[in-house]
RNA sequence: CGGAGCGUAGCGCAGUCUGGUAGCGCGUUUGCUUCGGGAGCAAAAGGUCGAGGGUUCAAAUCCCUCCGCUCCGACCA
């Protein structure tokens, strides 16, 4: 393919709107470009690695045992309101109707889709296992599209659903995708970290997120160096040491004027913000409860709704706030409460520890917790930090950034029992279909090679994934023995199955070479007459310096870039 | 949806406060000179100043309404 034949647009600055390097990479490399808020368009560099990334899936589906499908983007209301996702999407989901005013949605997943489909094509155990997938669009009105690929409304993924006959065959369905997974993202370039997952409005048993690392990324996991443990913020655990606090006095009223937050009060007290106990006041399916944490620690939301096993948890508003506690907001305390009182484990034991006074600026010293309250249960309620003690092994754990670009669900019956997708056993009995749900952001999955390889002059491809692995830089196109080593170099190339790109523009080369890095291509020759009075071609590796490149003679140069494409 | 900000040439921006000929850099086109890491000179094209309404002799600029976009918080591949 020749430059001057392709539509390319580079661009010389970062556009506005792009926060990350990933984002403003995409754009000036000229791979995709926008339309509107969360609307991309792939352009032709752009196409081809998502087409790479779709082919890499491809086969590592099919070589997992699934089977491509395509279903309809359109979907009618009917089965979301089976399995009444049409009410508790919300808004998340694209609606609309047709011209008899019947709803549809713009599918944002498709297990309601899948699970009707294999209802009416598996009737017998003999059937099943059966693992399907596809790669294609879906759409969701997400609440702030950003980051470029990232989080769009309308994106590429690749989801697949599997179908067994009970959970122990769920299971070997739901290792057979994430053991694909790690060789998809392997195969991709990518450092991807399986890490656990809350399994979120989909439902479902357990779940794997699959990570890139990366300071850019939307989510925190905590992981652990020592054995590996690796977990999604929303649901990491850390072991607690049981606490042996000194018995303390009888509890104290302190006057704290206007210090709300435990930042205030610890410097206004001066003790550390551990020595505190944060209360939160939240709305559990319309009940209001109380949440203690340490002072140091953030109430983690999902944990605590698991625990109280409620459809919906909000932080309680101000009116409610003061009702519960006699106080303005920031002076909620365990002690006299007359809602229900939950505490992390942390706390169990805690004596001699500060609490807010439900009153207005007063907060309560030497409070034992268990002398002094009445706590409904101790259980793990904060969000990990860094340092805290990994739950498997005893180690120090760390926080880290990740960009989500797979998820591995196993889903049970949910569904099934929603759509009655049930097969019948040897012995004639019917019996529910166990399922498992897989996901890709194959659009995503392009972003996140970009964050994680890339240098201050642009992108860095892996080959497996790069637009075009060479470039042939022709320095002198008017000269006509250059032209015809890169001519012959293109089609030896191309013959050899290798994805080959030549500036044949009539550009200074600084303007090829800042292009040539900018895109990425992971290898590049340069031919030119001056070059070739020196000896030949170079070539030169795009994540290599300058010291790296090599001369060799036009006949070889073939050899050598085979070489280095590995 | 709440809070903050922005909308002027393909891209990045100034001009708006204090109304008076619509500008700069990059990119594009043409010519000449350059030519191994984003060249120089010269010429040129390119704008309903987000849209609509209002105030005014006069609006990118002031006022109102709407639309769009970006950033900070709750969703998810």
């Amino acid at each position: 393919m020749k430059w001057t034949k392709l539509m390319i647009q580079t661009l010389r600055d970062n556009p506005g709107d792009a926060e990350i390097d990933s984002h403003k990479l995409l754009v000036r490399a000229s791979l995709v470009k926008k339309l509107a808020g969360g609307l991309y368009s792939f352009m032709p560099l752009g196409m081809r690695s998502l087409r790479k990334v779709e082919q890499i899936i491809r086969e590592e589906m099919d070589r997992a045992g699934a089977q491509e499908i395509q279903l309809p983007l359109l979907q009618q209301a009917e089965l979301w309101k089976t399995s009444g996702r049409w009410e508790s999407m919300g808004p998340g989901m694209f609606r609309l109707k047709d011209r008899a005013q019947r709803d549809y949605a713009l599918t944002p997943t498709a297990e309601e889709e899948v699970t009707e489909l294999i209802k009416s094509v598996v009737s017998s155990y003999r059937q099943l296992p059966v693992t399907v997938y596809q790669i294609h669009t879906k759409f969701r009105d997400e609440i702030r599209p950003r980051f470029g690929l990232m989080r769009s409304k309308e994106f590429l993924m690749k989801d697949a659903y599997s179908f067994d006959v009970s959970m122990e065959e769920a299971d070997k369905s739901y290792m057979a995708m994430f053991n694909a997974y790690k060789r998809v993202f392997e195969r991709c370039g990518l450092k991807a970290y399986p890490v656990e997952a809350d399994t979120g409005d989909i439902g479902g048993k357990f779940s794997h997120e699959f990570h890139v690392l990366a300071d850019a990324g939307e989510d925190g996991i905590g992981v652990c160096e020592t054995c590996k443990y690796a977990a999604n913020l929303e649901k990491a655990e850390r072991k607690v040491l049981p606490r042996n606090d000194e018995s303390c006095g009888a509890i104290e009223e302190v006057a704290t004027p206007n210090a709300k937050t435990i930042e205030e009060i610890s410097a206004f007290l001066g003790e550390k913000p551990s020595k505190f106990v944060k209360t939160l006041v939240y709305v559990a399916d319309g009940k209001p409860v109380m949440c203690c944490v340490p002072g140091d620690y953030e109430v983690n939301e999902i944990k605590l709704k698991h625990l109280l096993d409620a459809k919906t948890l909000e932080m309680a508003p101000q009116s409610i706030v003061e009702d519960v506690t006699g106080a303005v907001v920031g002076f909620a305390g365990p002690v006299g409460a007359k809602v229900p009182v939950y505490a992390d484990q942390a706390l169990e034991g805690a004596k001699g520890v500060i609490v807010g006074g439900n009153k207005t600026d007063t907060h309560l010293k030497n409070v034992d917790l268990a002398r002094d309250t009445k706590i409904e249960k101790f259980a793990d309620l904060v969000i990990v930090k860094d340092g805290d003690i990994c739950p498997k092994c005893g180690k120090p754990m760390t926080i880290k950034r990740g960009i989500e670009v797979g998820h591995v669900f196993k889903l049970g019956t949910k569904y099934s029992n929603a759509f009655n997708a049930v097969y019948k056993t040897d012995d004639l009995k019917e019996q529910v279909m166990v399922m498992g749900c897989y996901g890709i952001g194959v659009s995503r999955t392009v972003q996140a090679v970009i964050e994680q390889s890339h240098d201050k002059d642009g992108i860095i491809w892996p080959a497996s994934v790069a637009p075009y692995q060479v470039i042939i830089e022709n320095l002198d196109p008017k000269v006509p023995e250059v032209t015809k080593i890169v001519d012959e170099l293109e089609q030896q190339l191309e013959s050899s199955q290798i994805d080959t790109l030549v500036d044949d523009r009539e550009e200074r080369p600084g303007v090829k070479f800042k292009d040539a890095d900018l895109i990425g291509f992971p290898v590049r020759v340069v031919v030119g007459a001056k070059g070739l009075a020196n000896g030949g071609v170079e070539v030169k590796r795009r994540a290599d310096t300058k010291d790296k490149m090599v001369i060799v003679a036009p006949e070889k140069a073939i050899d050598t870039i085979k070489e280095l494409l590995k």
